[in-house]
DNA sequence: TAGTTATACATAGAACTACAAGGTATTAAT
DNA sequence: ATTAATACCTTGTAGTTCTATGTATAACTA
C-alpha cells in the first residue's frame, strides 16, 4: 500500500505524537516502530522523518535530548510537551471526527 | 473545530468521492453537504473546492456534465467514474489503516 | 582487516501546491 | 432597486515538503 503524499503528511505529526506519548522514542527507531505497526506497508525515509521532528520541535510539541545507546552510540531522544499531549488530544478527535463522517458515507 | 491544512488536504478528496458514490452532485451543494455532515464544523471555500474537482476529474475519478436546475439555473454536475470507485475503496483503505494504527495506540 | 551493512542524525533547496483573493453571472428576496 | 444567495472559474504567491546528499560510528562478514 502506498499512501497519497497527502495522507502520509496528515499521518505522519498524529503518528509521532502517538509514538511518543507511549514514552520517549528517537528517530531511527520510530521509523522502524511505524513499520511494525502497520505490518510493513509504511516505510518513512529518514531524510523526511527528521524535518518533521525539528518542526513538531519548533512548535513546542516534543522536547529533545541526547543520549547515549547500551552501544555507546549517539542518539536524540524525543519526548512530548504538554502542549503535544493537548495537541495529540486534538488530532486524535479530528481524525476520529473525519473517519465517522467518510463511513458515514458508506452506502 | 479547525482541521489542520494537512487533514483537510487529506480529506477532501475521500470525502468527495464518498460523497459522489452516493449519487451525482455539483460543487456548491458538495460544500453543503460537508458543511452538514460534519454539523457545522468544516466550511469549504468554494475557490478551494473547484480546484479539486478539476483536478480529480482529469484524473479520471470524476466525470462532469453540464445541468439544468429546475430554477433554470446552469450547474456541473460530477459523478463518480470506474476508476474513481476503485480510488475510493483504495482511500478509504488507508484512511481505515491509519485510523487503526493511531487508535491501537492509545494508551 | 578490509569492505559492507546497519545505525543515527542533519540540511539545502528544487519542486511542488494549496487556496485566498478577485472575477463573472443568474435568480430570489426585500 | 438592492442585496443576498446561488453557481462557477482562475491566477499568483506564499508557503511547504522531502529528495538528494552528506557525515559518522558500530557491527558484521568474508
Amino acid at each position: 500500500m502506498t499512501l497519497s503524499k497527502d495522507l502520509v503528511a496528515a499521518s505522519s505529526t498524529p503518528l509521532i505524537l502517538s509514538i511518543l506519548s507511549q514514552g520517549e522514542s528517537y528517530g531511527y527507531a520510530i521509523i522502524q516502530q511505524v513499520h511494525e505497526l502497520s505490518n510493513g506497508t509504511i516505510t518513512w525515509a529518514d531524510g523526511m522523518l527528521y524535518p518533521i521532528l525539528h518542526r513538531m520541535e519548533k512548535k513546542g510539541w516534543i522536547e529533545s535530548f541526547w543520549g547515549q545507546a547500551g552501544t555507546g552510540r549517539k542518539r536524540k531522544y524525543y519526548r512530548l510537551s504538554v502542549l503535544g499531549e493537548s495537541e495529540l488530544k486534538q488530532q486524535r478527535q479530528q481524525w476520529h471526527q473525519l473517519s465517522q463522517m467518510i463511513s458515514k458515507l458508506e452506502a
